[in-house]
DNA sequence: GGCTACATTGACGTGCACGTCAACCCGGCC
DNA sequence: GGCCGGGTTGACGTGCACGTCAATGTAGCC
């Protein structure tokens, strides 16, 4: 059971990786037409490196959060030295801050929503017991 | 300086409450059509109460997570005492795993994106220093 | 050579969450 | 009466993130 090893040399094809992360080859084509991908090609055939493969990862982690394809590739492709002049730094910094704040938000607005979830889930577990008395301890 | 009382009587008009919220009355109508509001009517006019008030609250943070206003929907309208035979309670447990199941996985999302975040602000400052010694401690 | 499996580039369609605009009504005020 | 600032209901447009489908290419295998 070889457990994804991922040597710096392994290449990938657009459908390895769409299965890999469950999602379709023409997503990741248009992820790439939005500027978060830029593969090698063998012929007209894209090639992916590990590399490739963890911009993906962190675009679909960006997804997760909410982020646009257009935010999550200020993100990605800005590592901060791209930006070389200072107003340019200034601006990613600007960027950072805003989308620290927004995270933030989140964590709170996550703690808050769990809670009550559970809350619901407690709710629902009793009347499951009062309709159905005898999985009340399942 | 009144700090935003909500005496329980209180009534809102569509466009007081796009202002707090900082949203469009279209939105709110929007919201309404698909089922996640049903304020009085005075008339052909609107009327939101405090608990209509705390209902858009409630979708607001839900699309700040990335919910579908569907899925708000099922958590803000069936507060559980809605389903009441045992599928559906059963069904609507389902739901709520799933949901907590998703925020969990935000939770980790966030964590780690923060420190990458974080990571890039401190390059960046670095470069920022670099390029412009004097403001090496601003 | 022909089949299969996978790849490619367009081009158009789709679902969601609204934005925009027109046409209308209604209460208050001068 | 006339106007203004709100509110209302359609109806259509829009941006994003893909889905879908057609036409085509190409490598491997029998």
């Amino acid at each position: 059971m070889t457990p994804t090893i991922v040597r710096p040399g392994k290449t990938y094809t657009i459908s390895e990786l769409a299965r890999e992360f469950d999602i379709t080859p023409r997503a990741i084509r248009f992820y790439e037409d939005s500027g978060l991908l830029a593969p090698a090609r063998d012929g007209r055939n894209r090639v992916y490196s590990p590399r490739d493969r963890t911009r993906l990862k962190l675009t679909l982690r960006g997804k997760r959060l909410g982020f646009s394809l257009q935010e999550i590739r200020q993100l990605v492709t800005m590592d901060g030295s791209v930006a070389d002049t200072v107003p340019q730094l200034e601006a990613f910094l600007g960027v950072l801050a805003a989308h620290k704040r927004q995270l933030a938000q989140q964590l709170d607005d996550i703690r808050v929503t769990l809670d009550e979830l559970t809350l619901h889930e407690g709710r629902c577990r009793e009347l499951l017991a009062s309709a159905d008395p005898r999985r009340s301890k399942a």
